[in-house]
DNA sequence: CTGTTAGCGCATTCAT
DNA sequence: ATGAATGCGCTAACAG
């Protein structure tokens, strides 16, 4: 264009304030730029900032992130978002707070989605969401203090990131067995991410037969430890205790929680730059930082009569 | 309509699959059907239920909720919300977050916009959401127990509730100093909703001149109880406290936190039909079911010395 | 009560 | 390099 014709145009936006219209753009081309998030009706714990991340990285990428809640089981998520691809409102599907072990459905039409910590194809991405490897480390950790016989209290098994804590905390035990002379596992529970599930699994426990609890969660910890206090157990002394997330609240208590501290945005960014690499057909590109790390605090230490 | 016609156009509308199409819809009526909620960059506590009820209750009232992450202070978010509104992209946009201060300048064409937990016009609604009572009711029970010198840390006072809580703590002390000798405030520190502030706000005082604290919420509480420990004190045999938030795992720790719950839920459901009734111009109906209840438990008991 | 019609604002194609 | 014309699918207003 000629710089006379652009700038004549220019001056015609100013003056009548144009703003391109987002309705018109859509009906016209047909895409909507806008990804929804499913939310099960019953989040509690999902952190914002995943979320907010996840909205941020859209944003930038000329989406709109909407949020829907459905209650529900996973199926009739999945009808929604069936719905949302079908009826054109939506791009794309992120699905957060839980993860159905069944997978979606087909029949989601033009749309793309990504579920949140597990990718699907060729299980790329596994590696950063729902990594387990600290679980490994935490085992060897607690191995080289003395600690033989270890208790896992897990997430409800129809979580990937649960399934897959469960799953490296057996291998690494088996693992190690070969090695470690009489190192071997007390048991898997599951539980249900809560304070209470911790506490119970210690409570009803009939022998406190083991030195080390891997707790799904820092809240989980936070349950056990209180039902090994009213057994009269120490923490480290008694029973060193290893939870996930880093929770603020964690690090403050007596005594301070050792955990796997999450980088929660990068796991909302991860997700969301996955969908919208789908949506445009290309390759999501790989982030190698490393989303966990372990830190050892206060609730871990040797093994009880150790020499 | 005949019925005749009416199974008519049933039947065409399943025979062709017809859905209605929204872009089509939003560039002929004007009405997007979309709300924004808006969260600032730095969003860490913000709860997910809060905006999950938000999202929930958009979604019932035939409105999508859009996520916009705004980074920088408030004057650009409400800059972004001003864009959203005049482009006719969101129909009503909620602040979320933090409530600044200074309100939100005008020019914000024909939309709606809700400060979470700060509500404008005749200042309803913030007996639901930014209600502090729970702080009178907390000190009123601690002064019963014998307690006369009292510490308030506070949050960040660029929140209402933040304020709220302050000026409540205030005002009680005054109230209660009238009848009962000796009691006294001990003073406000104003931290910024973090462990490490309560945990400083005691680390660093000289002296432990105070038998409870009001804590901003129950991580700062955490804090505290952590300093008070390193001091050689305990909780609640030296110094009582009472966090805000009811946080699981303060349930389960040791002290386990007398506190304040919160619906969260409850909140956002309120915040979003606020919005709702703004933008179809009726009044909002006043939930009046408290969103708050104060809870006894391990880390508030009788003053030191107390007959 | 039913059938017809005219734009909403844009992107795209075809003429200049 | 620019201008003009055609729908995208719907709603609202009107005609029958």
């Amino acid at each position: 264009m000629k710089p006379a014709t652009i700038e004549r145009l220019r001056e015609a936006v100013d003056a009548l304030g144009y703003r391109p219209d987002f309705a018109a753009q859509t009906l016209r081309t047909g895409r909507s730029s806008v990804v929804t998030a499913i939310l099960p009706g019953s989040v509690t714990g999902f952190p914002t900032s995943t979320l907010a991340a996840a909205a941020e990285v859209a944003g930038e990428a000329g989406y709109h992130m909407e949020v829907a809640v459905v209650a529900g089981p996973s199926t009739v998520r999945a009808q929604r978002a069936a719905e949302l691809l079908a009826s054109g409102r939506s791009e794309g599907v992120l699905f957060l707070g839980d993860s159905p072990d069944g997978g979606v459905p087909a029949g989601y039409g033009s749309g793309a989605f990504v579920v949140f910590d597990q990718f699907d194809d060729k299980l790329r991405g596994v590696g950063q969401l729902a990594d387990a490897t600290p679980v490994a480390d935490a085992i060897s950790g607690l191995a080289e203090m003395g600690h033989r016989r270890f208790l896992h209290v897990a997430g409800p098994q129809d979580f990937v990131s649960a399934r897959a804590r469960r799953e490296t905390f057996l291998a690494t035990i088996a693992e190690h067995a070969a090695d470690i002379e009489g190192l071997e596992s007390a048991g898997v529970i599951v539980g249900d991410w809560s304070a209470q599930s911790g506490y119970d699994a210690v409570a009803q426990r009939q022998e406190i037969d083991f030195t080390a609890i891997i707790a799904a969660n820092d809240v989980v910890a936070t349950g056990a430890v209180r039902a090994l206090a009213e057994r009269g157990l120490r923490v480290p002394g008694d029973v060193s205790i290893v939870g996930w997330e880093d929770r603020e609240m964690g690090r403050f208590m007596s005594p301070s929680l050792s955990t796997v501290a999450v980088d929660r945005r990068a796991q909302g960014r991860a997700a969301m730059l996955r969908l919208i690499a789908l949506l445009r057909g290309e390759e999501a590109e790989q982030a190698d930082v490393p989303v966990t790390r372990l830190i050892w605090r206060e609730s871990t230490g040797r093994a009880p009569k150790f020499p």
